[in-house]
This record gives structure tokens, C-alpha cells and sequence, in this order.
DNA sequence: CGCTTTAAAATGTCTAAGACAAACCCATTC
DNA sequence: GAATGGGTTTGTCTTAGACATTTTAAAGCG
């Protein structure tokens, strides 16, 4: 009689680890597509799953994990080819590497708060999400929402992004981290009294995104912007097809439409997008889009289209607007 | 010199109507697999799009629009087989049959709502949204938040769903809709205080989607019905994966589990999910399912999971789960 | 040295028909 | 009426190849 010293005695970790996963679920888990997935098979070796005993493919656990890596990687503008061959050790160096190097200037917290950034991640961990809740909600008493969204909460996401690639958070943790935020921000949003602010008429601005972007933190960022500014906002929620944001447009007659992409987004399907939508919304109607995918498309962006390299661009940009209409027409 | 009359002089409508679909973007608009758009042009004859140079698929608008009807009649019980084929006269008949079908029970607005639901779709048509969500405010602070949900916001949201079908209201108007209540419910719940409510301990809740489930309106009623009954609850948000909905719920320490499945879940990965995630979680965890999947799905649920026909029956659950916490340990 | 042009490699997505399990319908039986 | 069984329907996975598009690398030139 043998045994196997390489298997812990922990039963309780079977749980996960001994699941097989089909190309659908690891489609749906990484956002990685089934042909990229088979194609990848065939070009670098990796993954290469079982059969099953109709032959159809069975990843493991580890590889699920190693391909979740290596999208977190391809996000942050890695090269499917050099990252898709490598063993898991040297993923992870890569990895390590990329959460040491400083940061963008946007994504850092300021000094009064980046060395407190451990134990806001720390309350993540210990799933103290009231604390966490409670401590935003007293910057923004501080501080005002712009300012928290702006110097808080957008560099906190990045860190949260960055706990989970190194392992220090699991994904529910993040779940429970954006939802958090979300219902922050639509708190403090309602509180802001939207009512006659300041001399000239504010924009009317419809936000939402494309169809193929699932995430609305950046939107809610974004609308956070432009209620301090006190602009008329709709928002679509996400996930609203190119036509219908147009017929949204003039149907509800709004001055701008508001976009975000995350890292997530295929540059193809925003220069895509963003072209399609020029087309069909009215000159008069400003298109503005922002998020982390924009600040890796180099070019390629359809003209009449206003980028915002960070969130707290928007209130610049309100500025200007109001600047170009009130005098454009000099009281009506 | 001649000139086709079937042609509406009307330029604007050239807008949408001329594009042309790739097969992947007709899959993110109808939720439809390229797989099974290409095995119905094979079995069915349709849809059968052009080509272009390469010899890929184009889908026409009409096409597009024919197949946004197939949906939403396979999601009403339709078999592939009945509807797919069909010319698009027949289809719109069957929706008007089925949109003239009384509804059942607990999709009927009450008889003291029932003849306004035309008036308060027409808000919807002309987008007076404030109208609507002041109506709704209205109602909320006249007979309670759980009343509102079940007699009002439930069966509005079928009534919706029928309008869109029959071509009444637009995509964006569906969202601005669906947008509106759930900033009602999240402020409504927000309000009810959730300290000291009832004699015994309530149960605490965790609430999601898995990853294919992107709608968040049942699952939004639902967390309304555990608030009013005192319930601490944890929202993680829609489309968390299995294995880590068992994690949060292992360590957060929840007594149950809540899922919702919206009619565009598949009846497969309905059961495929409960049971996986019935293994993994502890036996003392319950779970809790509902949501429009649940109607269709007749048998092929795995054992241990309490399914709720309708969003009130949480409501009468909970009291169940206190009358049994608190029997089974009298005071402890 | 820097900038544009050009060739080569990398990469994702589409195509085709076939196969098969699971779900479903309907008729038969208890 | 409820359960069983057989035939049909239906979605998804399989294969390998083709090609547009983008990115990198090299070459040309001011």
C-alpha cells in the first residue's frame, strides 16, 4: 500500500479544485471566447484540457486559474503570444513585476490616504464592508463626492484589481467591494440637489454603455462628475445597442451622450462603436467617452468624439460646455 | 424614368434600417449563439443573411428584428421548431394572441391599478419617467414597500415586456424603465431601518446571480421582501460564479442563499448551477430560489432547494425559517 | 537620430458539416 | 390521472482551414 504525499489531507479543499470545467463555463468565467480558447489550444499548447468520453473538452481548476491570470494580463497590454506559453511561476513573476511598478499618477491615492490603503484592503479581507462603507461616507462629508471619486474610490478600485490578481481577494470579495461603492455613490448622488444650480442652463446628458460592456462602475463614476455639476443626467444602465442609444438621444433630446469602456473592451469594438454612434447621433449632440480602455487605444478613435483620460475630466469638460452655450447664445 | 413606391420618401428612416449585422453582433443582441443562428439557417431555412466578399454572414435589420421576436417567444414557451420558420405576419399574430392571453394570477395589476396600466405605459411612451417614479413613491408610501413590489412593480414589469413586444416601447425605454425602479427599490429599502425589528434573530441573506444571469430586477424584489421582514442581507450583485457564491456564503456566514433566474436562463444551466452549488454549500445553509426561469421549469431540480413561485412568497418563507430557528433553539 | 514606409508575423473570428446528449412531445400502459 | 417508453427536436461541441486586422520589426530616407 502506497499513498500519494503530493495530496493534502484537507479534505475541504477538494471542494473547488476537483471540478471540471466545460468551454462554455470557461468562456463565461474569463471572457476569454471558445475559439480563442481552441485556437490558442492549437497554436501555443495552452490549455489543454481532457476529454470527456465524447472527446469534448475538460479544464481543470489550475487552468481556470492560469487563464484567468493570463486575461488579467492580455488587460493590462501584454501579447497573447508571450504570456499564453508560460508556466505558472513565471505568470506570477510577471504579475509581481506589474503590481510594483508605480502606479499613473490617477490611480494613487493621495498621501493623506495611500499609506491607510493596506487597511482599507485589510477591512476587504476580514469582509468588514460596513467599515469600509462607513469611511467613504465620512470622506465624502469631508471632502465632497467629486473628490472622493476622484481620490478615493477610482484609485481603491485599482487596488482592488491589484489584490485580486495577486490572490489577497477572492472574487466575492470584489463583488461585494463594487456593490459597496455602487450603492455609495447612488446614495450620495441622490442627496445632491439637483435643483437651479448656478447661472447657465446644464447639459443634458444620457449615460450608458455598449453592449458587449458589462461594467458600470465607471459610469456611475462618471455620472457622479456630472451631478456636482448639477447637469440633467439619464442613465440607461449599461449594456444598451448603438441605435437605441441614438434613438435615446433624440427622442430625449439630450447635448451629450456619455460612454465608458473598461479594460475589458476590445479596441475594435470601440472604435466600432464609437463611429457607428457618430454616425447616427445629430452633430448637435456631443459624444464623450471614458474608462480604462481608452487610455490603451492609441488611435483609431472617429472624430467628434471628446476622451476623457480620468473621471474628474468630466467636470472640466461641463465647464467648457456651459462656456461654448451660454455665450454661443447670449441669452435667449 | 421610374420610381418604387414602396420606398418612403422619408430619408430618416434610412438611419437604422440599411445597416447591415455581423453574426456576432446579432448574437449580443438576441442572445442568440452564432451556433445556433448558423444551425438554424441549416435546419429552418432562416435566418438566411447575405454575404459579403469574404463570405461571411450579414444580417439585415428586418432580420434582426424578426429574430428579436423569435426570442422573446422561445422565452415564452415557444419551441424553435413552431416559431423559427414562421413568416413575420404569423409571428406578430402570435404575440398579439399571446399578449391578449389573461395572465396568470400574480401578473395581474390589481383591479384598483388595472385599468390605469394603460395610462401609466403612455408615461412610459412619452417618457415622463419623473411621472412614473412619483406614482411609484405614491404607492410605496400608501401601502408599503413589499405591497408595492407584488401588486404593482411585478406586474408592471410583465405589462413591459409585452408593450416591447408589441413594438410600443423602445429598447431604451424598456432600460430607462427598468432603471428607474430599481433606484426606487434601492432607495425605498435604504430607508426602511433595519435595527431591532421582531422578537428572534433574523436570518442573514445572500443574494446573486450566476455568471449567465444578467438581470438584477427579480433579485432586487426579492432583497425588497427580505428588508421589510428584517432580514440582514448581503447583495453581491448579479453573475457571481458558482464556486464562489459557496465562499461568500461559507465565509460570511450566511443561513441562506437566495439565486434569481430570469426567463432567458436556460433550463439546463438552471439545474446544472443549483446542484453544483447544493454540493458545495453546507447542509445548514438553505437555498433559496425564484424568478420567471422557475415557472417553466417543471421538475430537474435537485433536492434541497425551496423554490418561490412568486416574490412574496419570501416574505411567508422567512416567517418559516423563523418559526423554525426559533423552536429548535429556544432561547439560546 | 528620428520619422515614415514596407514586409512579416501574430491573432481573433468566421466558415463547413457532422455528431451526440439532453430535453421534449406524444402515445401507450397501468 | 400518473408513469413509462420511443421518436423527434434542439443546442452545443467537434474538426481544420482561411483570412482580415493589428502589431512588431526592418528598411529606407530626410
Amino acid at each position: 500500500m502506497t499513498f500519494n504525499p503530493s495530496i493534502p489531507p484537507s479534505l475541504g479543499a477538494l471542494d473547488t479544485a476537483s471540478v471540471l470545467w466545460s468551454i462554455a463555463e470557461v468562456e463565461r468565467d474569463t471572457g476569454l471566447g471558445k475559439d480563442t480558447l481552441r485556437v490558442w489550444e492549437r497554436r501555443y499548447g495552452f490549455p489543454r484540457p481532457s476529454r470527456d468520453a465524447l472527446g469534448e473538452r475538460q479544464y481543470s481548476h489550475a487552468q481556470l486559474l492560469q487563464l484567468r491570470l493570463i486575461k488579467r494580463l492580455l488587460d493590462m497590454g501584454h501579447r497573447p503570444g508571450k504570456v499564453v506559453g508560460l508556466d505558472l511561476v513565471q505568470l506570477e513573476q510577471l504579475c509581481e513585476q506589474a503590481t510594483r511598478l508605480p502606479r499613473p499618477a490617477h490611480a494613487r491615492l493621495p498621501h493623506t490616504a495611500s499609506e491607510l490603503e493596506a487597511e482599507w484592503l485589510l477591512w476587504l479581507q476580514t469582509n468588514q464592508f460596513d467599515t469600509l462603507r462607513h469611511a467613504l461616507q465620512q470622506h465624502i462629508m469631508r471632502f465632497g463626492l467629486g473628490s472622493t471619486v476622484d481620490q478615493l474610490i477610482a484609485p481603491l478600485c485599482v487596488a482592488v484589481g491589484e489584490a485580486w490578481l495577486r490572490g489577497d481577494l477572492s472574487i466575492f470579495q470584489e463583488h461585494l467591494f463594487t456593490q459597496t461603492v455602487q450603492n455609495l455613490m447612488r446614495e450620495a448622488m441622490g442627496q445632491v440637489d439637483s435643483s437651479a444650480r448656478g447661472q447657465s442652463k446644464p447639459p443634458k446628458v444620457l449615460l450608458t454603455t455598449t453592449p458587449t460592456e458589462h461594467h458600470q462602475l465607471g459610469l456611475l463614476m462618471a455620472e457622479c462628475f456630472f451631478t456636482v455639476e448639477g447637469c440633467d443626467r439619464i442613465a440607461l444602465g449599461p449594456r444598451t445597442p448603438v441605435p437605441d442609444i441614438a434613438q435615446a438621444a433624440i427622442q430625449l433630446g439630450v447635448n451629450i451622450v456619455a460612454l465608458s469602456f473598461s479594460v475589458h473592451a476590445s479596441k475594435r469594438d470601440v472604435a466600432d462603436s464609437l463611429s457607428q454612434l457618430r454616425d447616427l447621433l445629430p452633430a448637435s449632440v456631443e459624444l464623450w467617452v471614458g474608462g480604462a480602455a481608452l487610455a490603451l487605444q492609441r488611435k483609431g478613435l472617429p472624430p467628434g468624439v471628446l476622451t476623457m483620460k480620468r473621471a474628474s475630466d468630466v467636470s472640466l469638460q461641463v465647464a467648457g460646455w456651459r462656456l461654448r452655450h451660454s455665450s454661443a447664445r447670449p441669452a435667449a
